[in-house]
RNA sequence: GCCAGAAUAGCUCAGGGGUAGAGCAGCUCACUCGUAAUGAGCAGGUCAAGGGUUCGAAUCCCUUUUCUGGCUCCA
């Protein structure tokens, strides 16, 4: 069976699990009002209104009833209804009624009956019950959600489940889960001494603790040369900004819910700042600029300050404090294609170097409905310059109609880590708004002034969340030049404490990030240690080491070398550093 | 924000109306050890915060805070 074909039939399986667990949850709660159960990735969910919340017991419960279901192999029969029969058969269903009314004139109407069970559905389906397995199944968990994911109207009890063909790829998935478990980074981020939050001091703040911030500034050094290196400035921007600023820039229009409240100060308030763009364009504005200067582009590593949602807020990946790795690239309309497709290229060049090989973009037009700013020819010749530079890097890519801000279209790119996860990171976007609200221009050749085009892009996205993702692509064992502590230095025993301070003070004078355990832990305890820390390398110190001027090199995988001199164990790492390796 | 669950030592967790528990980490002492945990001892707590019920609350009830899983996948 090809790829394609299995995945359909796995669909198939979960959406009819999804109508299976319908009617074991009907049986257990008659009464119970249904809305809709899709399959997903990995599964399926069903949302019901219950007379009482739903416990973990119930999931056991509902399980059983519904091995009993697929036992009894009933055919799923499709039926094709007029729209009035079907408003008849779902008529103490107001959500199916919902949906039934909510159907285009003319669309057929089907219903899917399972013997006990008949529901409004699409389909298509198993034909049989007896084609899923009652083993290959497991409710994972229960959820609120909205209905019709609309939060004013009512939430609904969510079942949460997976499933597939065989008993075996079940394990498998849930072996998987535990492994992302323990990948967690906020696990890890505990494990490793990374980074905390406090809720005391403030929810979504994160504190990076040393060996986060070693990691950090390891990021940010890197990030920091190649922008040198690929014609960007730094700038530095203030925290806070007056009133006037978020007023001009619209924010206080169009995003105050997403604002930090304003604090007073000389009886003018004072907002932190939810976005750099506007400070960047007040560089930009300070003096008349030529063409000749064009293209700026300004790169801050600016923190930034949002209000989210108490319930969204998320270990680094969602917080209320972040820094982004923001850049403004201020060009004439002549340079724009060239400036996307470069910063494309470079944008991949970076996360290639973090270790991630798997890329989609999202490419996002204009609005279609609601207002836009900007005239039609400027989104016409930016979305163009999007899809050229695209295509030009080859990427695969979903466009997404409609999909832009107010204020121009943009590529987003999603990145897939080693779990197979996606995570959206990169972001390039064109701004037609601030341009026009800041009254930004140029002069061009021929002595008039123009407006340029502003792009503002992220390619980490926030240092937090990229910090996250790292975290979890790697498990905690970072790549040597990433690691907080790069080596670890073990004597054998209290009598070469000396010799290993010594063979640590070399490191540490070579630029290398080390500690020495000189605790009177057995060496045993002390390899335990610094492996449950991930560091990368261990060198162990003992008398024939000492004799040699050699270490005894053990890698975190287990791998050991013993009695290399000195000086070849330095050159190896530093080498693997300066190539970024990543092992 | 909304729905559901959770909060006990630095960490991981047990207990559950009648004197607060373990392992790890920490500290002290002994051991001086060759590739994933040496041993003994000591210390560590307003059981998230506030209120209520009770002779008595960490335990039951209410409120608040924070965290967790969701609220994107469209019959």
């Amino acid at each position: 069976m090809s790829d394609d074909k299995k995945i359909e039939k796995l669909e198939l399986m979960r959406h009819s699990t999804a109508h299976v667990m319908a009617e074991a949850v009907l049986q257990l709660f008659p009464g119970a009002k249904i809305a809709i159960g899709p399959s997903i990735e990995n599964g399926f969910y069903y949302d019901f209104d219950l007379p009482r919340s739903i416990t973990t017991e119930d999931l056991e419960k509902i399980s059983d009833v519904m091995r009993e279901i697929i036992k009894e192999k009933k055919d799923f029969v499709r039926t094709e209804v007029s729209k009035a029969e079907a408003l008849n058969m779902f008529a103490d269903q107001p959500y199916k009624l919902e949906l039934i009314n909510g159907l285009p004139e003319g669309e057929v109407i089907s219903t899917y009956n399972q013997g006990g069970f008949t529901d409004l559905c699409r389909g298509p389906h198993v034909e049989n019950s007896g084609q899923l397995n009652p083993q290959s199944f497991k409710l994972l968990s229960i959820a609120g959600a909205y209905w019709r994911g609309d939060e004013s109207r009512p939430m609904l009890q969510r079942i949460y489940g997976t499933a597939w063909t065989n008993p075996k790829d079940l394990r498998m998935h849930l072996q998987h889960l535990e492994e992302m478990e323990k990948r967690d980074h906020r696990k890890l981020g505990k494990e490793l001494d990374l980074f905390s939050l406090h809720e005391e001091a403030g929810p979504g703040l994160v504190y990076w603790h040393p060996k986060g911030a070693r990691i950090r500034l390891a990021i940010e050094d890197f990030w920091r040369k190649e922008h040198y290196k690929n014609g960007y400035e730094m700038v530095y921007t203030p925290h806070v900004g007056k009133a006037w600023l978020w007023e001009t820039s619209g924010h206080l229009d169009f995003y105050k819910e997403g604002m930090f409240n304003s604090m007073e100060m000389d009886a003018s308030d004072y907002y932190a700042k939810p976005m750099n763009c506007p400070f960047h364009i007040l560089i930009y504005n300070n003096t008349k600029r030529s063409y000749r200067e064009l293209p700026c582009r300004w790169a801050e590593l600016g923190t930034v300050y949002r209000y989210e949602k108490s319930g969204v807020l998320h270990g680094l990946m969602r917080v209320r404090g972040f820094t982004q790795d923001d850049a403004h690239i201020i060009c004439t309309p002549e340079q724009m294609a060239d400036e996307i497709s470069e910063t494309l290229r470079f944008s991949l060049f970076m996360l290639r170097s973090f270790g991630f090989t798997e890329f989609k973009a999202y490419l996002a037009t204009k609005p279609t409905s609601g207002k836009s700013v900007g005239e039609q020819s400027k989104w016409d010749a930016a979305i163009e310059s999007l899809r050229a530079a695209i295509e030009k890097e080859g990427l695969e890519y979903d466009v997404d109609e409609g999909g832009g801000a107010f204020y121009g279209p943009k590529i987003d790119l999603k990145i897939k880590d080693a779990m197979g996860r996606a995570w959206q990171l990169s972001t390039i976007q064109f701004d037609f708004n601030l341009p026009e609200r800041f009254k930004m221009t140029f002069v061009d050749h021929d002595g008039k002034e123009k407006q340029p085009y502003v792009i503002h892009r992220a390619l980490l996205g926030s240092i937090e969340r990229f910090f996250g993702v790292l975290i979890e692509h790697f498990g905690g064992a970072f790549p040597v030049w990433l690691s907080p502590v790069q080596v670890c230095v073990i004597p054998v025993a209290a009598p070469f404490d000396d010799y290993a301070k010594k063979v640590a003070s070399d490191l540490k004078e070579a630029g290398l990030r080390v500690e020495v355990d000189l605790s009177d832990l057995r060496m045993n305890a002390k390899i335990r240690n610094a492996q449950n820390q991930k560091i990368p390398y261990m060198l162990i110190i003992g008398e024939k080491e000492e004799e040699e001027k050699a270490v005894s090199v053990r890698l975190r995988t287990g791998k050991q070398t013993n009695g290399v001199p000195f000086a070849d164990f330095l050159s190896m790492i530093n080498e693997k550093i300066e190539k970024q390796e990543l092992i």
